[in-house]
DNA sequence: CAGTGAGCGAGCTTCCGCTTGACTT
């Protein structure tokens, strides 16, 4: 009989404390929760007590039998999983399931994996907290009520497979919110003035600006008229020196953050190559919201920044998580030995392990120390003054290591290096002043990481949910990923030289966006729906007012079960109410007008597929064969925003192009673009063409062009084994054989393959496994 | 990755949070 069984929540974790542990301890994982709500029931019986009904899933069972049978073989078990709600939870399940008799059973906590930090919590076993478990199993029962009683309710009024839920609404709202806000801005202009000033020496150059924006062109005018004759003279200098402090280490979300910014990561790109760390055993935990780092690892930061940088670089910091929600269940994502600055293998690996590092070092050392002088000149008798700011690195400190990257969207005021030496009362020479226009900046469009930041500042989702939570919104299709183009704005230039003004125009390109979280007409329709409906739901502080409640759950102040019947009598009348609202059009549904031609009115909708255009109303009398014709919008065309004369354009399709060979050729638009149908066969239609303009030859050449293609995709074949062909694909030569695509090696000229090649290729490919693996998330079913 | 191409009346869909695994569809 062996004497004790750990269990702990992940593999590697259990690797790690093993090697800690001594032959008397043998340490499993659990991978997670081993227990959940069926998937696709309801699965709480609301009738008696919203007693949850649990069920270990299928690729779960064959662990479980492992570990029960562990425990069984062990004299005692030790449940190690996280100190959070969660991992009580889990502890709890696991008690449960693998019927653990109470008398051999502890619980332990660690926050950190340190030889030190496990004795201890050997050291100090104590019982399951049943509060805290009761919280989870609240915040678990809650979700679902939420997710399973709204979600139904948009597959009937608005699209089928749509979800809505606690998280992933509110992360919809932000987005559309933030799109809202970005189409109603005005940008306000004003103006900024600059000047560069010859000093008394007659050649050194000082610039500075204006210490308030001027507010239009008059002013601008009025204002450098009143500079050609003015007397310019610095009037006070002052010095005064300014720190920097490090930031925090990394939390999941500010990894996932910097990662974004100085990397250019996705966040699930981030979270793969940090799991992969882990597994090496390179660094900690990488889901975290804990900013806190063990004694050890401090004490190896300090041996590391004095081995590499001397005792004046270091500053010993303690930091304390603030965000809302913060469990702290682990330490903050850090490498597991400080001693290595730098790692072995492919390029992301090395490049995050290397932020993380520097990250985490520089937040044990000195705060960087600058010396600010600021320069102000005064203009004659008014009362504004021309301010030159310099900054000069007095020490650089932790800047040394960690270099801070600026947002994106803040413009970046400007400050000089060095300046150059000035004495009070010296008089200056104007040499030339430009009053430029700038214009107030819109609110930046969100990004994957600056989402991530927003739901962290919210308190909504955890650090294991932020990848998957963007993967959701865009899976159900609420949002994408996209570009929108800038525009061109003008913008005016005053010039004041040699005692002439002149005003001239430039030209800027403004509001480009590359790649950023736009919502789409689904997006914005469901989300209208559930403001509408659901606005407690929706409201940003949600979460954090539900999480108060859980709080008192787990401190034992508040019975589970009531928390939820007070939610469950208020929210769930509202579902009734709302499923038993008869609306007269679909939900989100926009009249653009009627058809000049056949007065038939004309609507943009949400349909089976997405967004439609639908023209004429169904005929109420049965049997009149009045259907309405409909026609998917384009790309770039929203529901919001289409016009009439748009959508009209949208039934121009199917098109008749013309004739080929004695068959109608047929323009239209199907799920991957634009096409011509032609004798039963289909050829895409390129860009550069379009499907309501295409001509009769263009669409003939297209035709063409593809059977010679066709022509061209056999290599070759073989009589002995008709099922295995050389075929000519978008990538290149390949081989098919039984519904599988093999790929060539390097160098092998395809048209000379003989079988035995072929087959040899096959057989190789299938040797070993696929690597690829498809990212993070769960399979669609 | 290796070529796809509709239609708005019967199939089914969904939540959040914890953790990795894996052979085909």
């Amino acid at each position: 009989m062996q004497k004790n069984l750990v269990i702990v929540e992940s593999p590697a974790k259990a690797k790690t404390i093993e090697k800690f542990l001594g032959k008397d301890y043998h340490v499993m994982s659990s991978y997670g929760h081993i227990r959940d709500l069926k998937t696709k029931e309801y699965s709480i019986d609301i009738e008696h007590n919203y007693t949850p009904e649990y069920v270990i899933p299928a690729d779960k069972r064959k662990l479980v039998s492992e570990l029960k049978k562990a425990a069984h073989d062990s004299e005692n078990v030790l449940l190690a999983s996280d100190e959070d709600r969660e991992g009580e939870a889990i502890a709890w399940h696991l008690s449960e399931v693998l019927g653990l008799n109470q008398d051999k059973t502890k619980r332990i906590v660690f926050h950190e994996i340190t030889k030190n930090a496990i004795l201890h919590a050997l050291e100090n076993p104590r019982h399951i907290n049943i509060d805290l478990v009761n919280a989870q199993q609240a915040r678990r029962v809650l979700d679902r009520i939420v997710g399973f009683e709204v979600s139904p309710i948009l597959w009937r009024k608005i699209k089928p497979a749509l979800s809505a839920g606690r998280v992933q609404s509110v992360a919809v709202r932000l987005i559309v919110d933030r799109e809202r806000e970005v189409n109603a801005f005005i940008s306000e202009p004003s103006f900024r003035v600059t000047a560069t000033f010859l000093l008394s020496d007659g050649t050194t150059l000082l610039k500075a600006e204006l210490n308030r924006r001027l507010k239009d062109i008059q002013e601008v005018n009025e204002f450098l008229q009143s500079c050609i004759s003015a007397e310019f003279v610095i009037d006070d200098i002052s010095t005064k020196p300014v720190k920097k402090s490090p930031y925090p280490p990394f939390t999941t979300s500010t990894m996932q953050q910097e990662a974004a910014r100085k990397l250019g990561f996705s966040v699930t790109q981030t979270m793969v190559i940090a799991q992969r760390l882990y597994e090496s055993g390179l660094i900690t935990y990488m889901r975290t919201d804990s900013v806190n780092l063990s004694d050890l690892a401090l004490h190896a930061s300090h041996n590391a920044i004095l081995n590499a940088y001397g005792e004046k670089y270091y500053q010993f910091r303690k930091f304390h998580t603030k965000s809302k929600g913060a469990q702290e269940a682990h330490e903050a994502i850090r490498p597991t030995d400080m001693n290595i600055p730098e790692i072995s293998g492919n390029t992301q690996d090395k490049k995050l392990y290397e932020l993380i590092y520097k990250r985490t070092i520089a937040c044990q050392m000195a705060d960087a120390e600058l010396e600010r002088t600021t320069i102000s000149i005064g203009i004659g008798k008014r009362k504004e003054k021309f301010v030159a700011v310099g900054e000069v690195l007095k020490f650089d400190g932790f800047l040394h290591v960690y270099m801070e990257t600026p947002d994106e969207d803040n413009e970046k005021e400007q400050t000089n290096g060095i300046l150059p030496p000035v004495k009070q009362n010296e008089a200056l020479k104007l040499k030339e002043m430009i009053a430029a226009e700038r214009f107030t900046q819109r609110p930046p469009r969100y990004t994957e990481a600056s989402l991530v930041r927003r739901l962290e500042e919210l308190g909504i989702g955890r650090p294991s949910t932020y990848a998957p939570i963007i993967q959701t919104i865009q899976n159900r299709g609420y949002v994408v990923h996209g570009d929108k183009p800038g525009e061109e704005r003008k913008y005016a230039i005053v010039t004041l030289k040699n005692d002439k003004i002149t005003t001239s125009e430039k030209k800027e390109t403004i509001g480009l966006d590359r790649g950023k979280l736009l919502p789409t007409d689904t997006g914005i329709i469901v989300n209208d729906f559930l403001m509408e409906y659901f606005p407690d739901i929706l409201d940003y502080n949600f979460t954090a007012n539900v999480e108060k409640e859980f709080d008192a759950i787990a401190e034992g102040q508040l019975v589970w079960t009531s928390a939820l019947d007070k939610f469950y009598k208020f929210f769930h009348p509202i579902v009734e109410a709302t499923s038993a609202v008869k609306t007269e059009r679909k939900i989100g549904e926009r009249l653009l007008g009627t058809d000049p031609v056949s007065g038939e009115p004309v609507y943009v909708k949400i349909g089976r597929y997405g967004p439609i255009a639908q023209l004429g109303n169904p005929s109420l009398d049965d049997k009149k064969d009045k259907k309405p014709r409909f026609a998917s919008l384009g790309k770039g065309q929203s529901i919001e925003t289409i016009t009439l004369e748009e959508a009209m354009k949208l039934f121009d399709l199917p098109r008749t192009v013309g004739e080929f060979e004695g068959n109608e050729m047929i323009a239209t638009i199907g799920r991957f673009g634009p096409y011509i149908r032609h004798d039963g066969k289909f050829t895409s239609i390129p860009k550069s063409l379009n499907p309501l303009t295409i001509t009769e030859e263009e669409a003939i050449q297209l035709i063409e062009a593809k059977r010679n293609k066709e022509k061209q995709r056999f290599i070759k074949k073989f009589d002995e084994e008709p099922e295995l062909e050389v075929l000519n694909g978008l990538y290149g030569a390949y081989i098919a054989y039984k519904g599988k695509n093999y790929r060539l090696p390097k160098g092998s000229n395809p048209a000379q393959l003989t079988l035995e090649e072929c087959k040899k290729i096959i057989a190789e490919s299938n040797e070993k496994p696929a690597k690829k693996r498809p990212p993070m998330g769960r399979k669609k079913a």
